[in-house]
DNA sequence: ACCTGAACACCGTTCAAGT
DNA sequence: ACCTGAACACCGTTCAAGT
């Protein structure tokens, strides 16, 4: 009888075929991980991918979302700790799909696709950062335009491999300027 | 008679391959642009690239030092202006080089010619605006802080298409919270 | 509906051969 | 020293064929 017919439903092999690619861009990047190596890492034949996925860019955006929906959940949980704290954590997590970041910013330009999801992603968290801001007591008109430069920030240290020391230190420095005490607890929470 | 022999020097040559590169990695990409596009849009055989390139990467980091140079150059030449203004020209610079940024990151795990380049860059950029922001009043152990925040801010705005007045928008705001008025002109020039 | 082997048109790079 | 045609080992993707 045939390995994968009806012994494993189509959401669940899909899974298993994300759960390898999650690893391997992570591992050695999206542009060194080839389709027959994802499919022969999820136990299928290299064309069997596309009857998942569109294409390579497809199953990256598949991975890119699993790692956003992961990100803000355990982003939500730590909502009481102070700023600093909360940024360490996200710039932890981002950490495990850094190189993920320069990826989709180079493929922005060739696939329509992951420019929406770009697109989306920095929607989100802007607005995320600037209702922190608000809470923060910074003023509306002001918090949306420092939501970009901690955004930006964020972005760079994400996509620049150093040490903790110095992102704490970056980071902090960033939201001392916006005039935030980066040790202060959650205000209003 | 063969046509480019000892008509053209080696350094003459070189130089309009890596014109031809330039042009055809800013209109469409680093990763689009083949070998053999390179070498017709230069008038060779595409092995040809490599008696003068060791690899692919290598011409990326000759476009990248020529850019380097050039824009250093051109902003050198206008140190009596005000910050902003600086800043929104130095853009306006970038602005065609726009992919090669995220093209440089994309390649930063695998290639170590590359990662030298990358290096190199960050630390000749962050030198020049720490002293910038010294030169404005700023006390050093400060300004070397908010010249990584101003980096990374820059690097953000070059890596994301965006309206010439939005991104005028958060370099001014980036240049206020560290404490600039971004329209004053450059003291003690 | 699910999966495959074989092929397609590409790619960056190398090598032996020419001048 | 300079340049090339032909080949190498890859790549993402497609297609006809199988169950």
């Amino acid at each position: 009888m045939p390995r994968n017919k009806r012994h494993i439903d189509r959401k669940e092999k899909k899974e298993e075929i994300l759960k390898a690619a999650a690893r391997l861009f992570r591992e050695q990047g999206f542009a060194s991980t080839s389709m027959s190596q994802l499919a022969a890492a999820a136990g299928v034949a290299p064309n069997t991918v596309y009857w998942y996925f569109e294409n390579k860019d497809d199953v990256l955006i598949a991975v890119l979302n699993n790692a956003l929906e992961h990100g803000m959940q355990a982003l939500s949980i730590r909502h009481a700790e102070p700023l600093i704290e909360r940024g360490k954590a996200l710039l932890g997590l981002l950490e495990d799909y850094g190189s993920l970041v320069t990826t989709v910013h180079a493929l922005l330009q060739e696939s329509d696709a992951i420019r929406e999801w770009h697109d989306r992603f920095h929607q989100i968290v802007l607005s995320i950062m600037t209702a922190e801001l608000i809470n923060h007591k910074i003023p509306e008109a002001e918090a949306r335009k420092d939501a970009w430069v901690l955004m930006y920030v964020i972005e760079g240290l994400w996509a620049h491999p150093q040490s903790a020391d110095e992102r704490e230190l970056i980071l902090s420095q960033t939201l001392y300027r916006i005039g935030i005490d980066p040790s202060a607890p959650a205000p209003g929470g």
